[in-house]
Order: structure tokens, then C-alpha cells, then sequence
DNA sequence: ACCTGAACACCGTTCAAGT
DNA sequence: ACCTGAACACCGTTCAAGT
């Protein structure tokens, strides 16, 4: 039942190249522009401007067609959140943290329909073991400047804020919104909640106060499992 | 192109009622165990043990029974939602909010890859209206819960705790996380962090604490929609 | 009123024939 | 090496025939 997801061959021809960058960009407009409902194999054939026998030369599934697109948009996250941790050394942490936020706004806002529909297609596909890397990898990037939070178990708090970022954006994108300015603010105090405030080890005391927010910061308890 | 998603018409007598839902259980069966993927009408009927015939004459679509899953679950979300206030009156802040979180845990983690998949077939349905319906009930059942904390526009509040709420359990489910208590104290710190830090604003004054970690340069907007 | 299952249409995928 | 498009298989949906 599970087939390959992997491309088939690599185009050895200029035009071949061409073919395979146009059947890539054919599914990400329809997937962008139609849905994913609107994306068959016929289709983005046709809107790539070539026959179904050749998409087929190059990928194996539709679902083939998706994790490439899938792998070049992880990349592009990547490089992303390490410009902006480049960009920010020196700084502040409120400041760099604004800059990660600011930076995966802005790689899951610019097409907000795609993103999201290859959000959905990732549930499809298995790239379990990918997703695991990606967030292993995000996790090396964000270690250092998490560290210095006193976050002891990185790996946990960088699947957290992924996901915690991941679906803010992606609800407010659904919901219309556009303004970044007001979505970063809100994500900032999640993050921030989640970063900074003290481990309920046994919840005796409530907080409140920004102020004994304040004392714990930086010097937080660890994460433990 | 799109289809009907109402249920066809209603079983009047008892072996009908019987079929109905005998379909829904073996879809959502189908959904837990096997995955979107596998959904398909021919597999639901068989394993319903009815014929396709018989789903067609009370869902016109497949996707009419995954809305009719979707429905169901939501009624109950509103329940536990409903009760979990209900059983915490009178209680502090902490006690209501961490009783919220469990409530919501509970809800999303009993079948993760059901609620996983039913999350994910949503994009497919034509449901917004009817989402942001829902988002409204839980806002105004949330709504004098949050009042108590100064928070402006309680929609906005609803829809990013949701989505912060629902990212950081699927996330978690999708890793194999089983330690619900681990899992609700990390929600409760992002959760507490969005409602109890600073806005980052000139709009401070009716939080009713304006020093904290969260000072940052420049003045971002308010709540407002 | 309810049920059945063969038949039809559509879409993912293949393959024989081409340049 | 690359391309084409008719053909095949599978799944959503219908419908004529049944109880």
C-alpha cells in the first residue's frame, strides 16, 4: 500500500530540469490557488505544460510531488531561523526572540493556503522520521540561545514552540487575519509564558504579578522527564 | 463542484438508526486505526456491514459522515468545556484554567489520531461557518472566566488559546507522548504567559501589572478587531 | 421504508510507441 | 534521454431491482 515517495530519477537535461521545475510549481499554485481537493496528477500535468507520462518519469505518486515540495519549504525554514539568529547575535533575548517569531511569521504567512494545505498533506505522507530531523535540527539551531534560559530539555521546548507557533499563525491565517504586528505580539507572550515562567513543581501559589515573573527570569527550574 | 454535506434524511425506523450508526462508528473506527487514507466508502460499508446502497441513502457524500463525526465531537467538546467551568466555580484562577487545560487533554487525547485526522479533514469541509460558530459558543462559556483577567477581546483570546491548546496536544500525540500531566503543565505556562503577561502597548494600564519581561522597544497595537 | 450490488464516471498510474 | 496520451485499475456515487 505505501508507495515510494522518493523521485524517481534526476533530470540529466536542461529541459528535463525545466519539466520537473515546472510540475513543482504547478502543484504548489494549485495548491495555493485550488486547494488540495484540485490536486490530481491530470492537472498540475496540464498546468505544467506537460503530459502525464512525463510527471510520471520524474515522480513515481502525486504524494512524491508533494514531499518535494514539503522538503524544499523545511529547507527554506531552516535557513531562515538561522539568518535570524545570525541577525540577532549580540542582542537582547526579548529582541532574538522577537526575531524567530518575526522570521516563521513570515515563512508560513507569505502563501498561508499552501502552508497549510502542505500541513495537511504531511499527514498523508511518511516523513515521520523527516519531520523528527526537522525538529532536530531547529532544535541544534535554537539550543544555544535557549540555553541561556536555563531550558534543560531543548527538544521538548522546541517541538512546544513549534507547534504552539505553528497553530497560532495557522488559525489566524484561516481566520483572515493580516496584521503581524498584533499576531507576533500574541505569540511573544505565549512563547514568553512558556520560556519564562516557573515550573509548577507542587502549584501552591498562583501568579499574577508580572513581578515574580520577572525575578524568575533566566534562572528558571529545567525541564525534566 | 461542491457537493452537499447534510445528512440525506433521517431514519425513522429502529434498524435504520442502527445502520446510521453503525456507518459513523466504522468510519470513525477506520479514521483511529487505519487513517484518512483508508477512509473510503466501499471500507466503511463493509465494515458497517451494510451496503454502499444503504451509506448513500443518509449521506449523499463521504465527506457528509466525516462532518457528522465532526458534529458530534464538537457537541461534546462544549460539554466537557461547559462542565469543567461548572465544576470549578468558585475556585481560583489557576485552579479553572489548569481544570480547562485537563478538560481540553482529555477531549483531544482519548482517540489523538481520530482527532488528528478529524482536524485534518476539516480543511476539506466546507465547515468555517460553522467553526467560527463554535469558537463563539466556547468564547462566551470562556468569556466571564477570562473577563475576570482584564483581556479585551475575548474572540481573539478564544481563538489563539484554541489554536496554542490544540497545537501543543497534537504535536504531543503525534511524538507518542502518554503523560498528560507533564503535558498540561507545559500548556499552562504557554496559556498563562498569553493571558497574564504584559501587552506589549501603551495599553497596560487595565492589566493591572505593566512591569515585566515582556517591556519591550516600540509600542505594538491592541487588542482590536 | 429500507436494503442490495452491479454499473458508471473520474483520477492515479502504466506502458507501448514515438523524437 | 526524454516525451506522449491512450489504456487500465480503483474508488466515489448512482440506480434499477428487491424485501
Amino acid at each position: 500500500m505505501q508507495r515510494s515517495i522518493e523521485p524517481r530519477k534526476k533530470p540529466r537535461q536542461a529541459r528535463a530540469a525545466a519539466t520537473v521545475e515546472a510540475i513543482l510549481q504547478a502543484a504548489a499554485h494549485i495548491l495555493e490557488r485550488e486547494g488540495l481537493a484540485a490536486l490530481n496528477t491530470n492537472h498540475i500535468a496540464e498546468r505544467a505544460g506537460v503530459s502525464v507520462g512525463s510527471l510520471y518519469q520524474y515522480f513515481p505518486t502525486k504524494q512524491a510531488i508533494m514531499t518535494e515540495i514539503i522538503r524544499r519549504k523545511r529547507r527554506r525554514l531552516v535557513d531562515a531561523i538561522t539568518l535570524s539568529l545570525q541577525a540577532g547575535e549580540g542582542e537582547s533575548f526579548d529582541e532574538r526572540l522577537d526575531r524567530l517569531i518575526a522570521a516563521a511569521i513570515e515563512h508560513q504567512i507569505e502563501w498561508p493556503r499552501l502552508a497549510r494545505n502542505l500541513e495537511i498533506a504531511e499527514a498523508f505522507l511518511p516523513l515521520q522520521e523527516e519531520t523528527e530531523a526537522l525538529n532536530q535540527a531547529l532544535a541544534d539551531k535554537i539550543g544555544c540561545f535557549l540555553g541561556h534560559q536555563g531550558i534543560g530539555d531543548v527538544a521538548v521546548a522546541t517541538m512546544d514552540l513549534i507547534a504552539l507557533v505553528r497553530g497560532m499563525i495557522d488559525a489566524a491565517g484561516l481566520a483572515g487575519e493580516t496584521d503581524r504586528t498584533f499576531l507576533a505580539e500574541r505569540i511573544g507572550r505565549a512563547a514568553r509564558g512558556y520560556l519564562l515562567l516557573p515550573q509548577a513543581a507542587v502549584k501552591t501559589r498562583s501568579m499574577g504579578h508580572s513581578k515574580g515573573i520577572a525575578q524568575r527570569r533566566g534562572s528558571g527550574p529545567t525541564h525534566r522527564r
